[in-house]
DNA sequence: TTTATTCGCTAACATTCGTTAGTATATTAT
DNA sequence: ATAATATACTAACGAATGTTAGCGAATAAA
């Protein structure tokens, strides 16, 4: 009857969250088990719940927790008085820093936030609309400026958003070119597609 | 007692098939149950039985179906006397025809295919691998003729194929613009970013 | 040291799951 | 009309699921 194992500036809910985010992603929210969770985390399944309410609470703490910090740098690049293409880019390579650095959450956070129950649904399909809508918004204001080629700005978004969700693959990928390079790459081929062919 | 309905050209089987990427395509493979398809279908679950061996065995077919299109595609766009750029563009074509017009089953292919049993999955997975070598090495051949950017091709590939993945935000979209609008545009961003700014 | 609290355990619960068996009805072939 | 086949039904199965109750051990507070 060994108690869980934590380091100091963690609690046990936060390994469990930890822990949660891996298996999530592994097999996804629906097919991760809390008795696969327990045993990832040392412990009988029933246990758990002395340090949550719900296998739901996990996913709600792991989406919002994500959608949070993306919320926060929104605010921050749009408060910047920097060029509309260096706030795009400025977002696009910390999309690409949230997904190498907290691959597993925010991987999550992505395919898995259907899973979440009402209020909570609602709420986190808000937040991304609003999010895309304000992404879409320095898009648009660089097309008025001409530093951003006329293209439709909701699509130019969605593909920004997705390809990045890309990172995916190379993380699991044997052979990856270190992060730096990637970064750059995709910052390269997505900005380039935006700026005007001069 | 009444029997399933069915048009001419399509079998039983097809007609579950295809509810059956739809709910895969709304709830996940895990999520979805015989008995939400069997309801869909207008038939207790039991009876889907008499059609098809096995949950799986959906999920199989819908995944290889799609597969073996994508394939067939790349075969010919290899085989064809063009410059690799137009190529590329062909095959981002063809990418964003079939998310548009085989919506649920792309879209499950894509999203769901962990969910397939060995040794249906080593093969696809195979596939997948093969595939994006292939798509890869059209780029590297732009890259030697400089009729594409210098750049990391298996990442182009990854943001290409994750880019185009992104349409599932659009296929859902209340204000969306039209199919062909959609399509020039990712091409002009996607193949913008590849050309090398002369 | 005693007391209170935190936490992990076993056992069990009600559901839901994919699937099978067995039977009855509808359609097709003879 | 009769026989054969295809297909839908009800009922039930064993397994797995999320979760709760209640008990004892470990830790922290007094």
């Amino acid at each position: 009857m060994a108690r869980i194992k934590i380091d100091k500036n963690s609690s046990r809910k936060e390994l469990i969250l930890s822990k949660a985010a891996a298996l999530f992603r592994e097999k996804g929210f629906k097919a991760a088990s809390m008795r696969h969770l327990a045993e990832s985390v040392g412990v009988e399944a029933a246990s758990l719940y002395n340090h949550i309410k719900s296998k739901t609470e996990l996913l709600h703490e792991l989406c919002f927790g994500v959608a949070n910090r993306f919320m926060q740098k929104m605010d921050e690049v749009e408060a910047a008085k920097i060029p509309d293409i260096e706030k795009i880019e400025d977002l696009i390579r910390f999309h690409i820093y949230e997904m190498i650095h907290h691959y597993e959450e925010v991987y999550v956070c992505d395919r898995e936030w259907k899973y979440l129950a009402d209020p909570y649904l609602s709420n986190f399909q808000n937040q991304r609309r609003m999010y895309r809508k304000r992404f879409a918004a320095i898009i648009e204001s660089g097309i008025r400026n001409k530093s951003i080629k006329p293209i439709d700005a909701p699509t130019a978004v969605l593909i920004l958003l997705h390809a990045i969700g890309g990172i995916e693959s190379w993380h699991r990928s044997t052979q990856k070119i270190d992060a730096d390079a990637l970064t750059q790459n995709m910052v390269t081929i997505l900005g380039g597609g935006l700026k005007p062919t001069s």
